[in-house]
DNA sequence: CGTCGAGTTGACATAATTCAAGTAAGGTGG
DNA sequence: CCACCTTACTTGAATTATGTCAACTCGACG
């Protein structure tokens, strides 16, 4: 968390000192456990400390469609922090350690450090964009760069939170987690993944990816990493 | 603007007259011209008026996604505030009014009105749950379906601003932008269109739609009504 | 009166889904 | 260590949803 924030702005002690305070109590989830039900009141988020976690919702078929997969670094469930009860479900993908706050920190946030509910808000207008990339990824491509624009929207973000990265990364999502993402059918996805490697974009072994053909993935998808689009000089002192 | 958040929440004096400051300097645009065009520096957002607007980016075969319509009271190009440059085109679906304001103001926002910079992060967060939402519906439904969601937020939303309105509206997005929201051709929104009204679901004269089976479309398409879940009940004092 | 933008319709092509069968790897108990 | 599950994944064949292309209608407008 400070670590990230960190990247962009000089923060105060104070300020930094507020930030270790919400990662205090951290917990742990195995794989599979659900974090968060929708339903239930919103009464706190979480800092996600170590593992993959993902934000989904269920249809009344069975099938259910993932908004967003979130790595290291990440708050989950804080687009519930507006609305009385949560209305994803969280759940881990691997095994996970959250830290939860409580909802009533947001309003001290908001008095007392300006600067960092200025830049929460920034973070929430990137999500906008990315989330729109995504709808967008979703009506207008085809299939493979559906999963081209999944494995490019991965490996940026691992990047950035470490920047040893370089093009190859442990995929921990099933076929079939990424045709919930992408909005296909798992065998769909499957077969899209094949055609993928046949072409020499991408190879496969175990859970590691490795992406050989990073600028054909870009032309693909039309994928463009917003973090590095970032601008954080208007922010109050 | 200001109308629209004295609903939830007791303005103050000073709140009051900073929101009326925003839209001091209103200016016009007619059907189609672009509003602001992606790659522009990122130094003004705007209250929309008057008249619908759309948020959209294209792709290179000549497509277009709309990532999201607007309506009177809705803010404009907000998402881009975080950003260096505008990352998405806004055009005019009809004739509009808008209320430019400089970014350098949203600083000012969260030193001096605490409460509404809340505000504004909560409807950011609310974006990101309706967004979320449209991405399953894309990613989830059929056509037919997904055509049933977009006169739901359509309806939904006209009914926000203006209580008035029952189950009739006037609709301005011709039969290619819903095409462009909804993630199919022109063709296929076309005759998903003319199903829901061999159906009894809809009906339409000249650009007057008329909605006959809501709870119909609600449960073909899972549309919810976000803004009525919205909790106001943290903010800071 | 002709033109243009918007919408509709039919015939056909293609992308994606569905269903079903089968393989491979990892975990568990005997 | 092996036999047996289970879960994840792959592949082929048939089906369906959606896209494509082209022709045509309709109303608005100069």
């Amino acid at each position: 968390m400070a670590d990230r924030l960190k990247r962009h702005v000089d923060l105060s002690v104070g300020e930094i000192s507020f930030l270790e305070s919400l990662v205090a109590r951290p917990s742990r989830f195995v794989r599979g456990q659900i974090i968060q039900a929708a339903g239930e009141p919103a009464q706190q988020a979480f800092v996600l400390i170590d593992g993959w976690a993902m934000t989904f919702t269920d249809y009344a078929d069975g099938s259910r469609q993932i908004r967003r997969v979130h790595f290291p670094g990440d708050l989950l469930a804080m687009p519930s922090m507006a609305m009385a009860r949560h209305v994803e479900n969280i759940e881990a993908i691997t095994d996970v350690v959250v830290a939860p706050f409580q909802r009533g920190l947001l309003a001290k946030v908001f008095r007392e450090h300006p600067r960092l509910a200025a830049i929460q808000f920034m973070y929430a207008q990137e999500e906008r964009i990315t989330y729109g990339d995504r709808l967008s990824a979703i009506g207008r491509l085809c299939a493979k760069a559906r999963i081209a624009f999944l494995l490019m929207d991965v490996l940026t973000r691992l990047r950035a939170a470490d920047s040893s990265i370089g093009c190859a990364f442990e995929m921990h999502l099933t076929r079939e987690q990424m045709s919930e993402v992408t909005g296909m059918t798992p065998v769909h996805a499957s077969r899209m993944w094949s055609e993928l490697i046949s072409e020499g974009a991408v190879s496969c072994d175990k859970r590691i990816v490795t992406i050989h053909d990073e600028p054909r993935l870009v032309a693909l998808s039309g994928f463009a990493n917003r973090a590095t689009e970032l601008d954080f000089s208007w922010l109050p002192s």
